[in-house]
DNA sequence: GTCTATAATTTGATAGAC
DNA sequence: GTCTATCAAATTATAGAC
């Protein structure tokens, strides 16, 4: 893994923990075995660190998603993905969502930060409207609140696991979207 | 107003805007016009302020919420009043809710405010478990896990309405709270 | 790409006078 | 309760050598 690919991770563990402001070049620097100074070199400013973090996060999130239309093409139901994908974030890293907590800080965030966050939000509930629509043969309106809904409950329920320190939580939280209605 | 609540009323605007790290010492005291030092006067340490701010946030959230018992003798529905006051706390304050943040980054926070951010959501959790309890007759376990699910779907509301500068977000995502069934 | 060196500022905190 | 003075450490960032 290249040194810029090593402080990003490094970065993203970070700020998944603490937030924007729980960070320091030099704590990365150190811990990838370099200088402060050549984290200069990746990055020129904090903000363009933590917007290339932001953008990376959401790519390899959508990503590993994959296409609702293909997942439902090999007998996938996409929530029960989707879900999956949020419950590994937690259980496995034991971390909030990166763009969760960035999200939730919003206003005291890099503007380029920001706008990369906010583009986080947008393709997911762009995600889960195609997903509501294919699935469920919801009209846009209706699959575009729908979207919202499972978004902002998926995001709670990470949050209130994480303040709570209980991953059932989390669990408890998110049956409702499974249940066949 | 004591300066101990104005210090920590401008601590409450920082840390619900951007975190337990955007807020110094030296801004509160600029802010209310005396010297950082003397902020130590009312709170020896940054997490003595970070514990207290939690601990009266969390204590009027539930006063100004009141006795789910008495609201439903008053004619009132418990969930609505609820919902009334996190969207108030986002529409009014335009900010996160403060344990909604402090939750996010609970590893990242000193003990004694991890501690009384997790009360907040152990006794907004057990007011919900009453609400639903004496409302619609649930069970009891019944009755906590739509506490736990409800808690959720606020906060991320909130937190995806953030993210995305869009209040009608938190409506959207709520909705289905108040649905009859 | 990484280093040394350094600058300018901020931060949390303390000692002691008034 | 508030002040002045001060501290040690941390932070973001830059200049220039290798």
């Amino acid at each position: 893994m290249s040194k810029k690919q090593q402080l990003l991770k490094a970065a993203e563990a970070k700020v998944r923990t603490g937030g924007y402001n729980n960070f320091s070049f030099r704590e990365l620097a150190d811990e990838i075995g370099i200088k402060s100074s050549s984290v200069h070199y990746h990055f020129p400013t904090k903000a363009d660190l933590g917007a290339e973090l932001a953008r990376q996060y959401t790519d390899n999130f959508l990503t590993n998603l994959g296409d609702p239309k293909i997942l439902i093409a090999d007998g996938k139901k996409p929530i029960e993905v989707y879900l999956q994908q949020f419950q590994c974030a937690l259980t496995q890293d034991k971390k909030m969502c990166l763009c969760g907590l960035l999200g939730a800080e919003t206003d005291g965030l890099p503007e380029k930060v920001k706008a990369q966050t906010q583009r986080f939000f947008e393709q997911n509930i762009e995600w889960l409207t195609q997903a509501y629509q294919q699935a469920d043969g919801a009209s846009e309106q209706a699959a575009n609140a729908q979207a919202i809904a499972t978004l902002s409950l998926l995001e709670g329920a990470m949050l209130v696991s994480k303040a709570m320190n209980d991953t059932a939580i989390f669990v408890t939280a998110s049956a409702g979207l499974l249940a066949t209605r």
